[in-house]
DNA sequence: TTGAAAGCGCTAACAG
DNA sequence: CTGTTAGCGCTTTCAA
């Protein structure tokens, strides 16, 4: 009991997990470390016999190399960060999902972060993801402090700044004007003989590029200047409802509504019907993104749809060729939107 | 041009990025290295004098530490995987939301990965998780073969399993019965007068379990057996509006139906309205999991609600304990989940 | 095609 | 409170 020639072993936690090395597998295996390394990377320098033999062992154990002791040799993580607002909004799944998968055939991994809080956090993620030394970085038009923006170049980390658009980005882009599309909302409106137009907007910065495109086009076209309704952040269903109903109550009829986003339409489209007016007769409605629900609503709805999958296939194609030292022959890709005409705007 | 003594350099990428290293800071502060360290991890073990010093150095460097240095020596990567999946099931991103708050506060990192692809994927996907060494992962009732839970289970890294309920876990978990989701919910609808019950549902386990649950309490009470219409995956508006379609073409009128998510319950209330079925009056409509619309959608919908924010951050506490070698007091944790009765279910 | 040596940037384990 | 020593597991030279 008390034998002071055997202590009881203290229960160490996790005293020898997953301790399978690159050299426990050399020595299984009659080869020294670097051929394994090689086996495991280069598989074509390594002769048949050895390589199976490496293989077998690796079988055997279920060795899986260590990706931080490989990145810190290296200097190469293999590891790429995307940055989202949010995850709620469902606009930018379609670019995460594509981003993933084109990374995942290039062999490298997706860290998934969401950026949509005060400011504040924006310097401890920064900290969070310069930590990890990625290969690259996919921004969605965030990073609110212009300090964030220099310390972010002064890494030196490969950045692609996506869903907005500007000739001058930190380093390479992908996206679309949102000036434009206002534009081309209000145009297609106003060809549709709707006068009185209104948004109901969600408050994010590129909300109010689209905002002042649109506003600015019916000024252009002799219209009488848009009313706006801001949602109170988050942009969900239920204050879309809210919004517009201060507008409805507050103010003259209006004929047709470009909203932020689909969810926000279907709130709108909600608020409507339960005053009984009708969609698209009384007023007409346009969304933003395109969501899965947009096509089969009832009405369906007219939105602006964009490729977000082909964004993200071409912000990960951007990435690993400046990761592999590749020369990047456009790094600034305005990827466009289309209007798509459904139901709520009269039939397409 | 061709002198030998002065090649032309190479243009090479990255010569030397992000190269201020601990011992930079160290030399620049005159202290040694472990104390710049414990400067930044356990800066109360270092004198008020030398910390200001070494601050004032990491600031003016714009020092980073790089974790993959410190995880390698420390076997503690300070990273935590969650696998979800899909990102366009927005049941989970309260969840996710949580946790990445709930690790943050901590000092761990989420990285988040989507499993809702083929079982020739899950094998990339475990080598990829475990060659991060993750301090955790958190599961959402994923894994579907065996072979990929021994694996795992043999790397020793925790693993909490969410969003189900099982009595043997691998390791640790933090669910709700699905069973019993689907009698409550029949037995509701029961007392509620509805005789004629349907399922539209999306085909997996857990809403195959929920389907069990409803099946056999409608057994139970005396119904007639639920009709069960499938949706083609993927589980969207659409494709829900024609399982219902098929189902009410085919057979006698039905005056219940119990949606697998409350998108797919906003397709069936849509599909209802277009043949002029009304909702609540000729047809009953519960959702699952109390989106953020369900609340305010024409008319609100009655769905059951999971806490996925609690979740999360019960995930994120068990993981913590475990990495840090505490004692988990209660491993298997049976969250629950509420009836919320709305006006599709004719008022609550 | 293979191997030996060296060290990536950091921190545990001791001493002082 | 501070420093020294020794490596974490892997890959990059370089040489055979």
């Amino acid at each position: 009991m008390s034998d002071p020639a055997s202590p009881p072993a203290p229960p160490r936690r996790r005293p020898d997990r997953s301790s399978v090395t690159i050299c426990d597998v050399a020595r299984l295996a009659g080869v020294s470390m670097i051929t394994v390394s090689r086996a495991m990377n280069t598989p074509e320098q390594v002769s048949e016999a050895k390589l199976a033999k490496i293989r077998a062992v690796v079988d055997q154990l279920g060795y899986v190399p260590n990706r931080m002791a490989g990145g810190l040799k290296s200097a190469r993580s293999r590891l790429v960060m995307a940055l989202v607002p949010s995850l709620s909004s469902q606009v930018f799944t379609p670019t995460v999902q594509a981003l993933t998968e084109a990374l995942e055939q290039r062999g490298y991994h997706l860290m998934l972060g969401q950026s949509g809080y005060e400011d504040s956090r924006e310097d401890h993620m920064l900290e969070a993801i310069i930590g990890r030394r990625p290969d690259g970085i996919v921004l969605t038009g965030v990073l609110h402090s212009q300090e964030s923006r220099k310390r972010l170049i002064a890494s030196g980390i490969p950045v692609v700044e996506t869903w907005d658009y500007s000739p001058s980005p930190i380093d390479m882009l992908v996206g679309f004007s949102h000036d434009r599309v206002g534009e081309e909302v209000c145009t297609f409106l106003a060809r549709q003989g709707r006068r009185h137009l209104a948004l109901v907007t969600g408050s994010d910065a590129r909300a109010m590029r689209r905002r002042d495109g649109f506003v600015r086009s019916a000024a252009r076209l002799g219209l009488p200047p848009p009313r706006v309704a801001m949602i109170a952040a988050p942009a969900t269903h239920a204050n879309a409802r809210v919004a517009l109903a201060a507008l409805l109550d507050a103010g003259p009829p209006l004929d047709a509504v470009f909203c932020s986003s689909d969810l926000v339409a279907l709130g709108v489209l909600n608020e409507l019907q339960s005053r009984g007016l009708s969609v698209p007769g009384a007023v007409a409605i346009v969304g933003f993104g395109d969501l899965a629900y947009a096509a089969s609503m009832h009405p369906s709805l007219s939105t602006i749809r964009i490729d977000g999958a082909r964004l993200g296939r071409l912000a990960a194609e951007l990435i690993v060729q400046r990761a592999e030292g590749r020369e990047v022959d456009e790094p600034v890709i305005d990827l466009g939107f289309e209007l798509v005409e459904r139901d709520s705007t009269g039939g397409g």
